[in-house]
DNA sequence: TCTTGTCGGATTGTTGAACAACTCTCTACG
DNA sequence: CGTAGAGAGTTGTTCAACAATCCGACAAGA
């Protein structure tokens, strides 16, 4: 038993060594560069220059291409090309539509999953902490990064690898709302939020938290709605 | 204003004009033989065989392959193939948690959609008709695509753009697990369910409605469980 | 001035062949 | 019995080329 746990441990490991694939590296660096906003939305992606410039043939950017359009990243307009994504007002709600379906029913149900012998409430706290830490210390990106994570460990809660990958998806496309917003404006209001739905959980209050989840995610929408109004730097960068 | 109002009505067929890329026309063609069983889950797809079967270069077969990959049909192994997904016991379990959340959650707030003028019932109601008629005929196929149509439709009902996508995939995923069992096992019992839960919503009763699905989808996922666990006449197929 | 038709450059879609990298199986060896 | 290695077959990736399509510009006509 104890000869071979060293064994798992790597297991767990394994699948990221193979994992490399020309296509899905392309696929991180673009990944990075969306995210991080050096390639605002709308900006289309040439194949030619990039599969010069990243050093690989059209073919395997292609399919870089498709990874990260099944991500929601990017939106591939046949004969036209790749575009950073634009999302809409309309897509915001929508998103967000997604996630309070997903996120409260995971609250609501999580007195249905046993406990695992280990804290499931770990990592909750921690994103909690880390949340809190940063914005004593004015380190706006992470706090951002902090948020992020709470709501994906959230819904891991669940267990559900579907439930994880959708949540993930949504939380990538929203990134790409936050482009051009003021990292203290997006993220800011949610530090205490967080806590309070983490002691809300803790204390098994699971309605409760549920319930105070939807208007936390209701007032974020509109949050973000009126950021996007408010702020219109990026239009004159078109 | 009255002049243009049918140009609105062209915008939203526009993109559909485009939708014909060799590799699109190709999945078509794969998806069909996936979902109607005559590539049974755990088949390997070889490039070469299927580039010269199907007249197109292997790499335009891999952009299909990556398509259907993505929906959940197929599974990419690095070095090793793509393969018809096996659905596990948990993918199973997993599945339908996450359509117990969407489903459910949909139902619970249909009243906070006001109605966009046409009936927004009419779908739903032509699909139960469409199941019972078939049931009694005896068309176990026509139920069980009447059934996929009544949940993708009830989905629909949200008016959610990423919640439809979703259901697509899931009910697409599903179908893998029904390869081998007998269409009246696996559909014949939904269509007075379903008839019952159209009348909740109908009444207006979505808080009933949504206990009801609930109950419905705990009942399914049993109900394909056993299936699965009674029937290995696969087994020896391999 | 505004619309429509046409042209050419640029980009994407698709192909086929080629080679490298990898997996799987079978065999031989300890 | 187990293991290392060779060989065959498959996938990963590249390259060059051509076809199909989009886009902007410019000219003709109302």
């Amino acid at each position: 038993m104890s000869d071979d746990g060293w064994l798992q441990g790597l297991a767990a490991g394994a699948a990221e060594l193979d994992r490399s694939s020309t296509a899905e590296r392309v696929a991180d660096v673009l990944r990075r560069r969306v995210t991080e906003g050096d390639l605002p939305p709308g900006t289309r992606l040439s194949e030619d220059q990039l599969a010069t410039v990243l050093r690989v043939s059209r073919n395997t950017l292609r399919e870089a291409f498709r990874l990260l359009g099944h991500e929601g990243l990017l939106v591939h307009r046949l004969h036209r090309g790749v575009f950073v994504t634009e999302l809409t007002d309309e897509d915001l709600v929508d998103i967000y539509r997604v996630r309070r379906a997903i996120e409260c029913d995971v609250v609501r149900r999580l007195g249905e999953v046993a406990g695992t012998g280990t804290d499931p409430l770990r990592e909750l706290r921690a994103d909690v902490e880390a949340g809190e830490a940063a914005l004593e210390r004015g380190d706006w990106s992470a706090v951002g990064t902090a948020n992020m994570h709470f709501h994906q460990h959230l819904v891991a809660l669940a267990g559900s690898r579907r439930l994880d990958e959708t949540t993930a998806r949504l939380l990538a496309e929203l990134r790409l709302a936050f482009q051009g917003a003021a990292p203290a404006q997006v993220h800011g209001p949610y530090v205490t939020r967080n806590r309070a739905l983490l002691d809300l959980i803790t204390a098994g209050r699971t309605e409760a938290a549920a319930v105070e989840l939807e208007e936390y995610l209701d007032v974020s929408l509109d949050h973000m709605t009126s950021l996007r109004h408010d702020e219109h730097r990026w239009d004159e960068a078109r």
